[in-house]
DNA sequence: CGAAAAAGTCAAGAAACGGTCAAATTTGCG
DNA sequence: CGCAAATTTGACCGTTTCTTGACTTTTTCG
């Protein structure tokens, strides 16, 4: 299956010449003029965001941020051109690299593709995730806080996994419990509560924070 | 429960066909002769359309855009002959994909199917959509407006949801009532007017701005 | 104008939900 | 088998949210 890509630019210009290009090398290219359509275009899941950093309305870095909110795939800054303290920033606002412009079509290519490589890894290998200095390890089935352990029993860890994964998605408490034990699983949702308060009680002791967020009457979610 | 689709053509024998076909395969059919009941049919939630680009009446492409803007199904272009130029056309007004008369009827369901299951995970997935800079994440069920928060409890959210994934439709209280409660629900749909007063209440508080607007006699939509 | 229908407002009781705890049951392992 | 840890269950309580019904305002139309 095709990869899409989305690019998020507001110059008409450029535009037309990297959707040529890039469906000329088989992508599934679609395209938005400002912060809101590209927020709007999340719709068709992305594999790889081209983001120009200046566009009209909401500011990029911001933009960014509420796109790495929704979605994990790579995103790369368009910029016309940048400093250290700019890349700085944009890193932190969860960009994967910077091309500057005037680039050649090459070298973006090359680099797409080299995102979607990696990106492709990461997803097959399943590994480590981090949040806000927590680092989990899934593969190992580890939490670690300031290099020592934070120990979770196995459906504590299941939970933990599950959520973290989901980022800041929502999850009832139903929709929890078919997913982490199972569709076929027999049982009361209402397990769930206990976990989460075990869970809860363990990460506040060791870290003093607040990782899983209730929203009444919906659920629970993973804050980023 | 069974996926809904909508055949919008005017070749009575091709329609013969295909709905027969479909039905075989546990759709549900409707058909639409011309432009004007395609867009009427959209009452039916349909959950992919087909949709015939040469039609008496209103030019397809521009009908296409107006489903679009009301629904955010699948759409299939049914055509007798494209030229690249005509897909980034099709594309542009909001099409997801094409396929040329003659076709198998083995293609059409496959591509039917690819498209439904596609459509199933972005749903479930849950996204983002934007309405004049009030940003709505189905994922993470918040809303956001320049940057900061606007809370809603479920019920409040349902209908946010429900109202802005069907822009510009109007629906009165009975048929909101039975599509966001549910149809086995009982009680009485008059609680919906209670909850659209807190949602625009609070919307009017944080953005300065009606979202949803009162049809006088036809019931409620969401603002385009 | 004035009556009837539709929509909006408000307050209060009902219902649903989440957190907590302790006790019961199951599982893993020596 | 028998112990300890993990998991599940059920009950309770304070909170938040949902629903209801009475009442007011707005709109329509004879």
């Amino acid at each position: 299956m095709a990869y899409r890509i989305l690019i998020a630019d507001d110059e008409e210009m450029l535009v037309r010449v990297l959707r040529e290009h890039l469906e000329r090398e088989g992508y599934v290219v679609s395209v938005a003029e400002d912060g809101a359509q590209a927020l709007d275009r999340l719709n068709l899941r992305p594999d790889l965001i081209l983001l120009d950093i200046n566009m009209p309305g909401l500011d990029g870095l911001e933009l960014c941020r509420m796109i790495r909110d929704a979605v994990s795939c790579p995103i790369i800054f368009l910029t016309a051109r940048i400093t250290e303290a700019d890349k700085v920033r944009g890193f932190r606002a969860g960009g994967d690299d910077y091309i500057t412009k005037p680039f050649g079509l090459q070298e973006l290519s090359a680099r797409i593709a080299a995102h979607l490589r990696r990106d492709e890894r990461v997803k097959s290998a399943g590994s480590i995730v981090s949040s806000h200095g927590l680092i989990v390890d899934l593969a190992g089935r580890r939490v670690l806080w300031s290099g020592s352990e934070i120990r979770f029993s196995k459906r504590e860890f299941d939970i933990i996994e599950f959520l973290i994964t989901n980022k800041n998605q929502i999850f009832d408490r139903e929709r929890m419990y078919e997913l982490v034990w199972g569709l076929d699983a027999e049982g009361d949702s209402s397990v769930i509560k206990e976990h989460v308060r075990k869970i809860r009680a363990k990460l506040l002791e060791a870290t003093g924070r607040e990782f899983i967020e209730t929203v009444w009457g919906m659920g629970y979610r993973w804050k980023k």
